[in-house]
DNA sequence: AAGTATACGGAGGTTGCCTCCGTTTTGCAA
DNA sequence: TTGCAAAACGGAGGCAACCTCCGTATACTT
C-alpha cells in the first residue's frame, strides 16, 4: 500500500540510490522535508501523544499541510517512517558506542538506550502495534534489523570474554523489551533497573565455558 | 470523574436504589433512553470498531445527541458502562446455566460464552484497554465479579465431583482471557478449540483426591 | 389537575482530516 | 548562464465528527 519508492530514504544513512531503478534522485527540498517532518512527528508523538493533529506536525514541521499528505498519505505511513527511522538511530547508535568503548559497557549503553527510546515511542504505541501485526514483513524488517544490532554487540563481547556465549541477539530484544511493556506505567526508572539485573546476567558466565545452564530469563 | 449519581442503572438487575440516598429515583424515559444507548453501543462496537461515531450510536438507539452525551459525557464513560453490562450478562448467564444442568457442562457452557463475548467486544479493545489500566477501581470491580462467578460454577462441579478441585476462579479466567488473547486473529474457532482443551484438563482429576499435581496451564 | 423539575433533541460552533490545484523551486540541457 | 519542464510546495475549502447550549416536551409530585 505505501508507495515503494521511497523506499530507504530515511535522514542520516543516504545511500546512493540503486542504480538499476533509473528513476531520477529524488529533488533536494523533498529530503529535507521529509526528514524534517519524521523528527517533528516523532517529537510530537512523544510529547502529547498518538493524537496530535498532523496539521500540528505540519506547523512544527515548518511545512504545509499538503506536503505532509504528499509524502505520507496516511497517519499509519507517518508512524512507520517515524518507527523505522527510530530503529535506525538505535542502529547507528550501536556501532558508535562499539567504536568509543569495551563491548560490554557498549552492550550496557545500547541497552539503556533502548529502553529510553521505547519510552519516547510510548505515545506511538497505540498506532504502532496494529501497524506490527498486520503488516508481517514491515514488523520482521524492523525486527531483523534490531536483531543485528543486538547480536554485534553481543557477539563483541563474547568476543573479549565479557560477555557469556549463550544468549542470542533476538532472545535479548525480546527480554527487553518485555520489561519495557511490563512496566506499562510511565516511569521508565524501573525498566532500566531491571534492564541493568539483565545486563548483570548477562556478564555472569563470561569467558568460561558455558557449562552452568543458565537462569531462563523471565518473560512477562 | 463519571457522575458518581448514574451509580448501577445498568439494564437488567435494577435494584431498587439505596434508600439512603434520598435522591429521588431517575425517571422512566432516562433509564430506558440509558438501556437502548447501551445495547446500541455494544452493537456498533462489535460490528464496526472502536471508531464509530457517536452521532451513528445515538441514531440507532432513536435517541438524539444531547441525550448521548448527557448519559455519557465521554467516549470513555459509554465504553466503560457497556463493558460492565456485558460482565453483567456472563455473571447472569453463570446461575442460569448452573439452574438448568449439571454443573461440569454448565462450566463448560460458560467458558465458550466467555470466548464469544470477549471475540464480540474484541473491536472495544483498543479503547477498553487504557481504560482498565489507568482506572484500577474499575478494573479491580469488574474482574471481581467475572471471578465470584467463575468461583461458583468451579464449586458447583466440585462439590458434584466432576470437576477437579484444585483449581481457582481467578486462574480459570486468566488462562481464558489468555488463551483469548493470545489468538490475536480474528477466527474465534481457534480459541474455542483451546478452551475446550483447558476445560478437560478441569475434568481430568475429578472426583479423586488431586494427589497427581496438574500439568500447569501455558499461558501466552 | 396543575406545576415543576427533569429529560429530550437537534442546531450550530469548533476542530481535524484530506483533496485539489495554482504557485514556486529545482535539476537538467542547450 | 539561461530556459524549461517536472517535481514539490502550501493552503483554501469541503466534509465529518465532536461537543455545547437551550427551547421544548414529558414524567413525577401534591
Amino acid at each position: 500500500m505505501v508507495a515503494p519508492d521511497v523506499a530507504v530514504a530515511a535522514s542520516e544513512a543516504i545511500e546512493p540510490a540503486d542504480p538499476a531503478s533509473a528513476d531520477r534522485r529524488p529533488r533536494a527540498d523533498a529530503v529535507r522535508n521529509r526528514d524534517l517532518l519524521i523528527t517533528s512527528a516523532a517529537a510530537a508523538f512523544a510529547a502529547r501523544g498518538a493524537d496530535v493533529s498532523l496539521e500540528d506536525i505540519a506547523r512544527s514541521a515548518g511545512v504545509g499541510i499538503g506536503t505532509l499528505y504528499r509524502h505520507f498519505p496516511t497517519r499509519d505511513s507517518l508512524v512507520e517512517a517515524v518507527y523505522r527511522h527510530e530503529i535506525d538511530v538505535l542502529c547507528q547508535r550501536a556501532d558508535q558506542l562499539l567504536e568509543t568503548m569495551p563491548p560490554d559497557q557498549a552492550l550496557a549503553e545500547w541497552m539503556q538506550l533502548f529502553v529510553r527510546h521505547v519510552a519516547t515511542k510510548r505515545g506511538m504505541l497505540s498506532l504502532l502495534k496494529p501497524l506490527l501485526s498486520t503488516n508481517p514483513n514491515f514488523s520482521d524488517q524492523t525486527r531483523g534489523r534490531a536483531t543485528a544490532a543486538a547480536t554485534k554487540l553481543l557477539e563483541a563481547g563474547v568476543a573479549a570474554g565479557t560477555v557469556r556465549a549463550d544468549v542470542d541477539g533476538g532472545d535479548l530484544l525480546r527480554a527487553v523489551g518485555g520489561i519495557c511493556m511490563s512496566t506499562d506505567q510511565e516511569r521508565s526508572e524501573a525498566s532500566e533497573r531491571l534492564v541493568g539485573l539483565l545486563f548483570d546476567g548477562l556478564r555472569h558466565g563470561a569467558a568460561g565455558p558455558a557449562a552452568t545452564p543458565p537462569p531462563a530469563a523471565a518473560s512477562a
